[in-house]
RNA sequence: GCCCACGUAGCUCAGCAGGAUAGAGCAACAGUUUCCUAAACUGUAGGUCACAGGUUCGAAUCCUGUCGUGGGUACCA
């Protein structure tokens, strides 16, 4: 519809020259007595011509030619809006479309040949995954589908820390649970990490190595069972609700490989770091930034700012098209640097884009669950997934907007389960699923022969939320907002339940009965799409 | 103090690439099943779009300020 009337606007350039130099708007009014598509070309033309606006949109009208086919009217409304109405006959040819592109409809090569990183999770492996992980988890895989639905190739990344302090009392975490062990009351320092997994880990290195490690606090072997286990589980979790990475990133390569030193190298060249007390500073006050901040600590250990840098530039080095990072607004204040450090280096920091999601607040009984990895007072991923399941929980967590603070009410989400607006996207499509059923025992079959028959008000308006399927997707995809996606679905199950509830097929004269059939098969199609993106299954019975 | 995000119906949130009368779900109330799945549908009620200015033909949407909420502001990650 739109590509058409762009058509017919160019057309009409050669009448009106008015025409050539501006650029056309065209949206769908929330009214549909305001037709399909309108144009405030006229209102924005006022200023230029010195002229009535509505005075304008006739000039235009008479100078667009249209197929009469195609567009049943053109009207002039309100302050000066030029509206345009379509005819069933050609809004229904998308009926046809869907059912012949079956499971690639919707999906683009708008950017086919591009390849994107997207990084998420990246929680380091101290603990199990909490619900605060998996509203990360689910938006970057979620983001990671939409930019394949429109042509990229996505490697999903994981990026970890291995070493440094918080590693390390883990590691005195189990080594001390394991002198409980073997009876020995060594005090369990109030910083080490409370959960009961700490327990477990120390029974399987009891289970290995009995009492060898008794005067070993130190060992190595602690933490590195720790490691394993830990992120077995987390492999786990990230399993249950569907997740799979292409690859693991170990922050400890970056030190072996030399990238760290190589990047503070290209910093001196650069004359962009200088010594105070005993520390490596950069002048990111020279990079945009407000203040000059640490890069090696007197100790000679880097600050997280030199690894997170030398992490991207291997992420250019890997000629990515696209970089995506997922991160929760506690990170908020130091990607800024990185991309600083980042563009000093000459890197083309456009090719980033940092999705910042708020926190979920987590409420049970009423009040506030405060979540602390360390203090183990946290509801985990495996908990949510086994109490509300799958879908649920990945449906949730991308049904709003990254940036809004998200309240979780535990209660609710176990209670009324039912209620949740998964389960109607998915009932809808269970619903058509079992109208097909009853329909072919009834020898009846899809016919696009007569879709024109389609023309009461709510079967054009399903059929044309299903034109904007296509959009929806490109628009979610490239601006990184699945929610958006989400709430084109319900958009589309509510019109089709309001179809059930009027249309019927079985009792309709056969070529209506036989034009429904397509049209249902075309929602199930975009429904199924839909929940494909967001790794929902589309049941065919509930 | 400074930086970022948010503030829309009783609750949870869409709408924010400026457009016509501000939407949905839940909760409340009133209806709809001899008829393809009632996990549905229809209707009623519910609003100073936090507040105050500004920009313009037009502002929930853009800008400035105020208030409120969350997060950040380390030689922690």
């Amino acid at each position: 519809m739109k590509t058409y009337l762009r058509e017919i606007f160019k057309s009409a350039q050669n009448k009106l020259e008015y025409l050539q130099v501006i650029e056309l708007q065209l949206s769908k009014p929330q009214d549909d007595t305001h037709g399909d598509y309108a144009s405030n070309i006229a209102m924005t033309l006022t200023k230029k011509l010195k002229r009535n606006p509505r005075e304008i949109a006739q000039e235009i009208i008479d100078a667009l030619e249209f197929d009469k086919t195609k567009i049943s009217k053109v009207e002039i409304a309100g302050p000066g809006f030029i509206n345009f109405f379509f005819t069933p006959n050609f809004v229904n040819q998308i009926v046809e479309l869907i059912n012949k592109e079956q499971d690639k409809f919707g999906l683009s090569k708008k950017f086919e040949g591009k390849t994107a990183n997207v990084e998420f999770v990246s929680a380091n492996p101290t603990g199990p995954l909490t619900v605060g992980h998996g509203r990360n988890a689910v938006i970057g895989d979620t983001v990671a589908t939409l930019l394949e639905a429109v042509g990229y190739k996505v490697d999903r990344e994981y990026y970890f820390n291995n070493a440094g302090r918080q590693m390390r009392v883990l590691g005195h975490s189990v080594a001390a649970r394991y002198l409980e062990f073997l009876g020995e009351e060594k005090k369990f320092d109030e910083e080490f990490y409370q959960g009961e997994y700490i327990k477990d880990i120390a029974k399987i290195v009891y289970d290995k190595y009995d009492n060898k490690l008794k005067d070993k606090f130190d060992d190595e072997i602690f933490k590195l069972t720790a490691e394993e286990e830990i992120f077995n589980d987390i492999k786990k979790s990230l399993l249950k609700i569907g997740i799979e990475f292409e690859s693991f990133f170990n922050e400890n390569d970056l030190y072996t490989e030399g990238n760290i030193q190589n990047l503070i190298e290209s910093f001196e060249e650069k004359g962009l770091t200088y010594k105070k007390e005993g520390a490596v500073w950069l002048k990111f006050s020279e990079l945009g930034q407000e203040v000059d901040k640490v890069i090696v600590k007197s100790s000679g250990e880097p600050t997280y700012r030199l690894p997170d840098i030398a992490y991207h530039t291997t992420k250019f080095e890997r000629n990515y098209d696209l970089i995506v990072d997922v991160f929760g607004s506690d990170h908020g204040a130091t990607y800024p640097d990185v991309l600083a450090g980042l563009k000093a280096l000459d890197y083309d920091t456009e090719k980033i884009k940092v999705i910042i999601y708020q926190f979920v607040t987590i409420m049970s009984k009423g009040k506030v669950v405060k979540m602390s990895t360390r203090k183990a007072n946290y509801i985990t991923l495996d908990e949510l997934i086994d109490d509300v399941g799958k879908d649920v929980v990945r449906y949730f967590f991308i049904m709003r907007n990254s940036n809004s603070h998200m309240n979780f009410d535990l209660d609710v989400a176990k209670k009324q389960s039912d209620e949740n607006p998964v389960f109607y996207l998915k009932y809808a499509h269970a619903r058509i699923a079992s109208i097909l059923r009853t329909v072919e025992e009834e020898k009846l079959k899809a016919s696009y022969d007569n879709l024109d028959l389609l023309d009461t008000p709510t079967e054009q308006k399903l059929v044309k939320q299903l034109h904007k399927y296509e959009e929806e997707v490109m628009l979610s995809a490239i601006h990184y907002e699945p929610h958006k996606l989400a709430t084109y679905l319900e958009n589309l199950a509510a019109l089709f339940h309001k179809f059930y509830a009027e249309c019927r097929i079985l009792g309709s004269e056969t070529k209506l009965a036989e034009a429904r059939i397509a049209l249902i098969l075309a929602v199930k199609i975009v429904l199924k799409n839909g929940l494909k993106i967001f790794s929902l299954e589309a049941p065919e019975k509930m």
